[in-house]
DNA sequence: CCAGGCAACTTGTCCAAACAAGATGCCCCA
DNA sequence: TGGGGCATCTTGTTTGGACAAGTTGCCTGG
């Protein structure tokens, strides 16, 4: 039904009216579309209209409701995973230039922390990455990542200035990042963090803790986000039911 | 099909399924049984089960991927960003105590900032509330609310110490809080937020910036949340699929 | 014994159709 | 003039069917 890495129609579809809504062709405040034109613009059935709008519905873009059309929220807001997970390519979407170094790598017996967030037998082997990230030149973030053994040898031969450690890692091991759980919370800067963000100690820094799973629920790394204040905030969106919902599909 | 109150088929399937995986029936790591299976214990078909299952991947419940059966990630996500509700009602659902006092209220022209959140000329009416929350017992939360001028006026005539102010106003105003977008950053405590919650100045706390709109879009109030470290940490899910959480540059 | 391929299984995508239920404006009647 | 009710429009829910595509294990041939 569908070539190699075309995509779904629906996508197709939700892609083009995300665009023509970053165009202005439906303004925000405005109204899309009944489900009824847009199935006869693109030639498809209500159904596939609806995974569509569904999509956009469930990243911000538009709001629903029964009864009316749907209504342009705003312009776009949702990135994609692999955005949130990768510093470097978040930056640069966002037109930002992004610097990186390691301070620090080891692989080293699991922690109980570290056993606990990867689903690991205590001792089991990790690696250890703590990285000072910077923003348009000034020290944004101090990241520290453990590893999950089975996939240390892969990221280890992977070069540090990689664009893509997701897409890497895709291609060579085949781990795919499917989720990720982030706890919020915030802390002051201790001695070493403030000396590698260059601010005085007890500032206020915005912690992220993360750990990130495959399709399947396995852990491959968790981490520890540490940002130096105002250099980055976080946004949620967040509506009442708003699920990406299959619809249409049977037995 | 459905008579007042009584919830879709499929919310319902999702909603057993919820239980189900909190009970143990399907172990953390097991898999579910296919649709097929499901639609025929559930006499429904198979588009049903799948709109309840689309629900539980998109709470981080289930993971999916094509070809194989569904996944348990992982029982249920307390206090997830995936509804949308209030202080009071949060605390009641994760068996906390909640309190909370109003310090401060005016009613006053809308500032900049107001008029630009809550999309409102500059100048219009709007009712700023500035509350100190409890949690068990200890000051954990500062809230500087400003509730846009039409919706005024069923605000203050709520008591003070209503439990749950959006649930009033969906009552009385039939207002209801629809979406909502919630930027989280972090900054040291100054003497009145040092005072009010009982901390020293420079203690970092959260910040959590929100705008709450109606279905349509329309903004009914933005507040500055202000925790307290320690009290209350924000857990977000995200994975290939949907994503609430984003990253922005700081200013 | 191992590798390749096939078959069975399971989820993903799409279609067509029907009815329920919320929203809204218009019209008519009091 | 004002309000209630109805017609109409639009989204929500559900069904049934068909085929595509990814996964997995078995089985066969070298």
């Amino acid at each position: 039904m569908r070539g190699l890495g075309v995509a779904a129609r629906y996508e197709q579809i939700a892609g083009e009216l995300r665009v023509a809504i970053d165009r202005g062709d439906y303004p925000v405040g405005g109204r899309l579309p009944t489900e009824g034109e847009l199935s006869e613009r693109y030639q498809v059935s209500r159904g596939t209209v609806r995974q569509a709008l569904a999509a956009l519905v469930a990243e911000g873009l538009l709001g629903s409701r029964q009864g009316t059309r749907r209504v342009v929220l705003g312009a776009r807001r949702s990135q994609s995973f692999t955005e949130l997970r990768s510093f470097a390519q978040w930056a640069r979407a966002a037109g930002h230039k992004a610097t990186g170094s390691v301070v620090e790598t080891a692989r080293r017996p699991a922690s109980t922390e570290d056993a606990l967030r990867l689903q690991l037998p205590t001792g089991a082997e990790v690696l250890y990455v703590l990285r000072v990230r910077g923003l348009d030149g000034q020290p944004a973030l101090l990241e520290r990542t453990v590893y999950a053994g089975w996939i240390a040898d892969a990221v280890e031969r992977i070069e540090p200035d990689c664009e893509s450690v997701t897409q890497r890692l895709l291609d060579e091991v085949g781990v795919v990042f499917a989720h990720g759980e982030h706890v919020i919370d915030t802390l002051a800067a201790g001695t070493r963090d403030a000396e590698l963000l260059g601010v005085r100690r007890g500032t206020p820094l915005l912690r992220v803790r993360r750990v990130t799973t495959t399709h399947a629920g396995r852990p491959v790394e968790w981490s520890d986000d540490r940002y130096r204040p105002g250099t980055v905030t976080f946004r949620i969106h967040n509506s009442i039911g708003a699920n990406p919902l299959v619809r249409q599909p049977g037995e």
